[in-house]
DNA sequence: AAGAGGCCCTGATAGC
DNA sequence: TGCTATCAGGGCCTCT
């Protein structure tokens, strides 16, 4: 779910809430994740100050004291909430807009002084980890290629990983070794603005088709994190902040209606491609 | 070695 | 109403 510009999202309201405060106590209640939550979870974060808050592609990194950190990936329905002490009031940190914490799925709540963060996920694909030293953070990304907002990733890395690619684009650019960050939404609507077929083998992209690559996928996760990421799925109870980037979807859940490019009369078309569903303009995408 | 496919989960929704 | 099937923002593992 939470392609990089949600957990851009998730980054800032964290800074916002939690930075420079001390975990006072940390609650597990479900271990069960894509990995299990490791035995001394618990006793290695409680007392810990958190001193930086920062996100590499999908990840979002707490920085603690004593040169530790702890990764969350929220998979396809990982979610952050805060809850104050007080009135139980609760703030949604995540893109989901949920006025209330749901009952089911909470697996690890982090208590600070006048409010706690509960982490939620009902599929159970995200997961929480514990690294030890900078070295092992460093190890932990060593297999993830540049965010597209980097500067390495630029036309001669993208050439040169293209070359003699029978995968096709749409899957390359969902290789996380390749570029990190993006998943399906963000992927269908770069290929969408590049005017790519998301068939075509990555050894067919051209310099031309290269550089609009570079330049969509910077343009469309600026303005994603602008408009506070992509809400797909919205609880009953609205109120409060969501993002607005489902908005601006040009293919993306639009199967079936009409190609939004001045001058083209074709329909968006929904195939599947990996097993995923990918959405596209024929007439547009060659 | 690269690439395809299965699989890990729950929940919402559509169709009968 | 209650079944079944399908789909969902991800990525790891295994097999060829």
């Amino acid at each position: 779910m939470p392609e990089l510009p949600e957990v851009e999202i998730i980054k800032k309201s964290l800074q916002k809430n939690v930075l420079f405060k001390k975990i006072d106590n940390v609650l597990i209640k479900n271990r069960n994740l894509r990995f299990k939550i490791q035995r001394n979870f618990k006793k290695l974060i409680v007392g810990k100050k958190i001193i930086n808050i920062t996100r590499k592609s999908k990840y979002l990194i707490v920085h603690l004291e004593k040169n530790c950190f702890l990764i969350f990936h929220f998979g396809m329905s990982g979610t952050l909430h805060l809850i104050r002490n007080n009135n139980m009031h609760h703030t949604n940190l995540s893109f989901y807009n949920c006025k209330i914490l749901p009952k089911k799925h909470n697996h690890v709540e982090f208590f600070f002084s006048s409010f706690k963060i509960v982490y939620n996920d009902p599929r159970r694909f995200g997961f929480l980890k514990f690294l030890f030293s900078y070295n092992e953070l460093k190890n932990f990304f060593n297999n993830i290629g540049p965010e597209p907002l980097e500067s390495n990733f630029n036309f001669n890395y993208i050439k040169k990983k293209l070359r003699n690619k029978k995968k096709n684009i749409k899957n390359l650019l969902l290789d996380q070794k390749f570029v990190s960050g993006l998943g399906n939404i963000y992927v269908n609507e770069i290929l969408y603005y590049s005017k790519i077929n998301p068939n075509i083998r990555g050894k067919y992209i051209n310099n031309y088709k290269i550089k609009q690559i570079i330049k969509y996928s910077k343009e469309i996760l600026k303005k994603a994190i602008k408009k506070g990421g992509s809400t797909i799925k919205d609880f009953k109870n609205v109120g409060g902040k969501i993002g607005s980037f489902q908005k601006e979807f040009k293919v993306y859940n639009r199967e079936n209606r009409n190609c939004l490019r001045k001058d083209c009369s074709g329909k968006i078309e929904r195939i599947v491609i990996s097993n995923r569903s990918t959405f596209m303009c024929k007439y547009c995408q060659k």
